[in-house]
DNA sequence: CCAAAACCTGACCGATCGGTCAAAGTCATT
DNA sequence: AATGACTTTGACCGATCGGTCAGGTTTTGG
């Protein structure tokens, strides 16, 4: 159940990129081809949210998707292959909030970005969430090199910025990884722990209103926590 | 896969109470079964954790016990039953932090001390929060009642003790529900999501300078995010 | 010391899993 | 209309799953 040499039948050995150890090299593909795989993917994203990777079968996958079994085998080949392709697309997503975060932005401002984006992407992408949780939370074994060099580069880079606002007296002397670990957890519950959330209000969904509220606290909150200035509902500059 | 009529076969009807829809009726039991049972919990607490409800089998789980696979379902019954008692006794450990928040106490070390608490229960019993985590992560099933009643409770009553401390002026006005939404998230993220920190960190293994730094951060950051004094590092009353 | 209760376990069962494959169907290009 | 690449799919396979059970051994209480 670890490691294979993953002769990877089916698809084609064509182009795609193995710089990290997680993209999947990808035949070129037609136009019917990008549309499955996309519903694939779509129905994959649920079915392995609801269940994590063991307890989603590609059957349940394939009725999701409206497609007879065989055809998920014939796009990605093996049930691997499809998570791994799945993961990818989902760390792309998961990246793109880092953006907000620079040299040249007020910090306070920037931090909220932050958080405003990883809080809605939490609201959008619930599912993606999920399986990007349940994937670390089991050993992160398919994306564990991406975490160790990746991520972790670009958390020093973005931590560095961080460190600059520090030393020029901008906001409180926190660890930036340390910080970005606890800015994920709070955000990211909103998605993964759903259930929890909705809970402990007692709501059976969880509407805009509730979302944007929990968006105030943890803003809030996560600046507070850096030594910023919480800007004030409604008061300009 | 869902609601099943559970005839639990194997384990006697006996005692136990079913208040919540979780603990499971035990039979009195001998020395013997104390000391098989609280074995095969433990393993099951490590397999469960690495490989969520459906990727860990009996068998996987007896082998780590040392007993044939057959002698768990003797003690008890079904993979479900093993599983729910499983939870139930985490649960148990889940919820005794809570005690620190008291009308009586200082916000400040009152919060401070429920963090710590909690901290140290990611570091003791990683395994323990990781198959919580995935229970909730995968829509929280066997343990929706508990959360809707017992949890949910508890929040009200600890949420009104820190709602009186904010109308005395004595914190900054946080919503408590979300707060502990936060302050579960900032903890249980160093377990849960322990290969991600330690691959952000760069380090095989977690010592404890590592795990007291960041319960230092985690401890600063949430106490001003209350609008809070963090005590210094080194200096009395 | 002895019966009854508790405990133990190898062998087995039906169901479901991921994956394979050959044969048929579809499509654009010439 | 013919060709070749791409796509579709039902049927099938070995492995593993959770769970059962008969019959043995050990422990316990009087």
């Amino acid at each position: 159940m670890a490691a294979e040499p993953d002769t990877d039948p089916g698809a084609a050995p064509d182009a795609g990129t193995e710089a990290d150890g997680l993209t999947v090299p990808r035949p070129a593909g037609g136009r019917t081809r990008r549309i499955n795989e996309a519903r694939i993917l779509d129905a994959a994203e649920a079915v392995f949210a609801e269940a994590g990777y063991t307890g989603a079968s590609m059957q349940a996958i394939a009725e999701r998707a409206g497609l007879p079994k065989a055809n998920l085998h014939y796009y990605f080949g093996t049930k691997r292959t499809l998570y791994r392709t799945l993961l990818s697309r989902i760390l792309d997503m998961w990246v793109e909030a880092f953006d907000h975060i620079g040299p040249e932005r007020d910090p306070a401002e920037a931090l909220a970005a932050y958080v405003r984006d990883k809080m809605a992407w939490s609201r959008s992408r619930p599912l993606a969430s999920k399986v990007f949780a349940n994937e670390i939370v089991h050993g992160a074994h398919q994306i564990e090199p991406y975490l160790s060099d990746k991520l972790r580069r670009t958390v020093e880079e973005k931590g560095a910025v961080i460190e600059g606002w520090i030393a020029q007296g901008r906001m409180a002397p926190v660890d930036p990884r340390h910080l970005f670990f606890m800015l994920w957890a709070m955000t990211q519950t909103y998605a993964d722990f759903d259930v929890q959330v909705r809970a402990v209000l007692g709501r059976a969904r969880l509407e805009d209103d509730d979302h944007d509220r929990a968006t105030r606290e943890v803003v809030a909150f996560a600046l507070r926590g850096c030594g910023l200035p919480v800007p004030g509902p409604e008061q300009g500059s």
